[in-house]
DNA sequence: CGGGCATGATACTACCCGGTAGGTGCAAGA
DNA sequence: TCTTGCACCTACCGGGTAGTATCATGCCCG
């Protein structure tokens, strides 16, 4: 968690008081245990020993372990958002905007990892029918999130039909693919320690010729 | 379940004794249950629940629910290796040999929806180290076949590189953006009950026109 | 220096779910 | 009609886990 701003505290599913350092510490240790283990799998006290801590520590700052799932989809898709939604708008010609959407969507998955990865492999499927209303708020906010920052690339295809630098597809569909062979990453991509920047940089370089060509007419 | 091979019996994690039609059916209910809930999240009782029956027929057929979630991934690998193989192997030029493996496997994970979406979202992290010796076994298995299913796309790109129709790219990674292109259908593709085929078609061409172009020089 | 509050640990409880043990009914021989 | 065995069910157990109630600690501020 470095270099975001944190989520609106109303809609946060943290409990009301609680300082947001050590909140965050919850939400990473969390996203960590539920990269490797998935969601149902993971407990309580999975997230508690990450942190050198117990079961008391979680629950001071999160009512429940769903509030937790929550919002680091929250954290994740605002990150996301914050860092694509100006290159959407620059006023570069739409192949430029995409290949810079496309390369820091790569980077983002690759730099923070175990939170684009619990993003990334859903959330529904795990909450269905089992929230309070509250969570359901906060669940719709989400997806209202991945809406708008499905838009982004929409918007650009478009220009980019419009301006016929992109060969004539339906924008609603061809961001699928797109999107699928960025977020297909936190599949097979795993982190190292040592390497980072030159490797990451080399995958989204990858990724972008793929994605503008595919594109291309 | 239409049309494939079972897979070899002694690899199954089936009790020996049962019979294939009721096995099956167990696969069929159980993949639906995974792809709604999820591994974990999903119960014995939710299959059984499918079925209109209760546990005793389930474990009848299964000694354990890891089993019927290796069970489904070999199934469904077995099946993508079944189709894609003969048209990876044909005489035809890399990039029509290409095109007509995307669409294959783009067609294959609308079809047999259920089973592909688990096997899309993986096995590793949900049976770590919760295996017993004979799973462990299956689990190598499935991994196998997902490699080798790599493989065939691996050397289709190979050889077009060398021929000069694909540009020079790393075929090791470029199958990745590929695969994630067409298995990010299983996260936004959501079958209907009616215009199936003519649907899955234009959404099938439009796989292969993004991917075939994104492979040009 | 003392009281209050943030922070966290400990020790529960209640429940859910995978897996098992043992039975029941029925169909096909003999 | 009796027997055998398959297919499946009922009833249960035991372990694990989300969530809670309560207590301990120490830091800030008057």
């Amino acid at each position: 968690m470095t270099g975001t701003e944190p989520v609106a505290e109303a809609e946060s599913g943290a409990r009301p008081a609680a300082r947001v350092e050590g909140r965050d510490a919850i939400l990473e240790a969390a996203a960590a245990a539920f990269t490797e283990r998935g969601y149902t799998a993971t407990t309580i006290d999975d997230i508690a020993d990450r942190l050198g801590a117990t079961k008391g520590r979680v629950y001071h700052y999160y009512r429940s372990k769903a509030d937790i799932f929550l919002d680091i989809h929250r954290y994740a898709m605002q990150r996301m958002l914050d860092v694509v939604t100006p290159l959407a708008q620059g006023g570069d010609p739409p192949e430029a905007r995409i290949a810079a959407m496309v390369r820091a969507h790569a980077i983002l998955l690759m730099t923070s990892f175990p939170f684009q990865r619990v993003s990334v492999q859903g959330l529904e499927r795990h909450l269905a029918g089992r929230v309070t209303e509250r969570q359901r708020a906060a669940l719709d906010g989400v997806i209202r999130m991945r809406d708008a920052y499905e838009g982004l690339f929409v918007r650009v295809l478009e220009e980019g039909v419009a301006a016929g630098t992109f060969r004539p597809l339906v924008p609603r569909r061809a961001v699928k693919p797109i999107l699928g062979s960025l977020n297909w990453l936190t599949v097979w991509y795993r982190p190292r320690p040592r390497e980072e920047a030159a490797a990451q940089a080399l995958i989204a370089d990858e990724m972008v010729e793929f994605v503008v060509r595919g594109l291309r007419p």
